[in-house]
DNA sequence: TTGCCTATAATCCATTTGGATAAGAAGGTA
DNA sequence: TACCTTCTTATCCAAATGGATTATAGGCAA
């Protein structure tokens, strides 16, 4: 089956550029065009599921809403579409805003605009988000200056069922904490939606709160997630 | 001129068939070997100065002193040698340890034992640390999974709006993480419910959701609070 | 001045929630 | 066996939410 890409760049240039590039190869489709953030999450929600792109291509600069902004809602809108940055910029503010809005790889144009498709294929076939070289370099020199730290996050563990909630109202409350509504639990679930809005509503009784929203406030600030 | 290799490794096996690799690219000489860091430093003190390698290819994990170590010492005796690791370990905490203490580079035996030559001389020829794909990968995870943080030297920096939302709107969405509904948001803010209720709908037009949840979900996320 | 953006407010309507309550099936336990 | 918990499903009803649209007022900029 072939891959299906979505190209977001301001400019019409760079994206036929890509596209012809990106084409050459019969692995490929060109599922998505857009010219910015806001242009690729509306043209997205109108997209046949069929039509989902498994990568975007997403340049940073961009007018109405940059790349960040699209990629930090687009990654939590689709979570199995692989969000890759294809920019000039390579400063560490950037680079790092981007990875940690959502993206799976950083590619910079100089460097890589040659063989976008080879890196995209290697990627396809080892699951690896692709890096250029200087990027990954930044990485590396912000980790020696510094800059970055490993947070070491120290987990209660031994924290015991909380709330005495139980297995499946622990699984209910993930799915939940991700927006979703009763029709979409008990899709994921297999189950009726009535019997997830059961849970859900026990799961209020046990937290004693009584609105979803509640319940994920409780649940993000106690860490229950 | 010849670029210089020192290679040091706990497996004899390892370091000649290293060896043999590097010594087919008549670039290369190999000025010294080692079997662990200790052996290694012992080694660079009486070195004649025209041989101090330009590399070292360090193994992680050696008796008397481990890879880290050695790296650690190293990069603060001879600050212009560069040290690449390569080494079979993928985990987070030597990664980390490893660059922390000076690592130029991390490559990964068997992503790239066939072609170190090749690493080495693109390194050498633009300056830039060899680094595996998949650990760029790891240290692209790390970043996103919050396990890493970019340490702010100078002020946050004004942050720009995150998805363009206003003043209002910002502090609107402070209150609806609270899990508040339109009646309380509007009484806490002195406005009417529906007007409450208005400013949260452009939000969502905004962050691209569709309920409290959702946007809930993506605040949490991204760190929009 | 005209136009644009923001904040304010309201209405209509469909959908989704929250609350209460009932009840069957499966599993473990006293 | 009788009892308890959990998971499952359902129905009724009131309240809250989401979506679309309209409208007014103030501030700011071309």
């Amino acid at each position: 089956m072939p891959v299906k890409i979505a190209i977001v760049d301001d400019k019409a240039s760079n994206r036929s550029i890509i596209k012809d590039k990106l084409l050459r190869h019969t692995i490929f489709e060109v599922s998505l065009t857009a010219e910015n953030g806001k242009d690729f999450l509306d043209k997205m929600k109108i997209l046949p599921l069929d039509k989902l792109p498994s990568v975007v291509l997403m340049d940073l600069e961009m007018p109405e809403m940059d790349g960040v902004d699209a990629v930090a809602a687009g990654s939590y809108l689709y979570p199995t579409v692989k969000f890759v940055m294809l920019t000039i910029f390579d400063d560490e503010e950037k680079i790092f805003k981007a990875i940690k809005a959502g993206a799976f790889g950083y590619l910079l144009k100089d460097e890589s605009a040659e063989n976008i498709a080879e890196v995209l294929i290697q990627m396809h076939e080892n699951g690896v988000g692709p890096i250029s070289p200087g990027i990954a370099h930044k990485i590396l020199q912000l980790v020696q200056n510094n800059s970055i730290s490993l947070i070491q996050k120290h987990i209660p563990e031994k924290d015991k069922t909380p709330f005495n909630l139980t297995e499946r109202e622990q699984e209910i409350l993930k799915l939940l904490v991700h927006g979703m509504q009763y029709k979409e639990i008990g899709n994921q679930l297999q189950i009726s939606p009535n019997t997830a809005k059961k849970h859900v509503l026990n799961i209020y009784a046990k937290l004693h709160v009584n609105s979803k929203a509640q319940a994920l406030a409780l649940a993000y600030e106690k860490g229950l997630i």
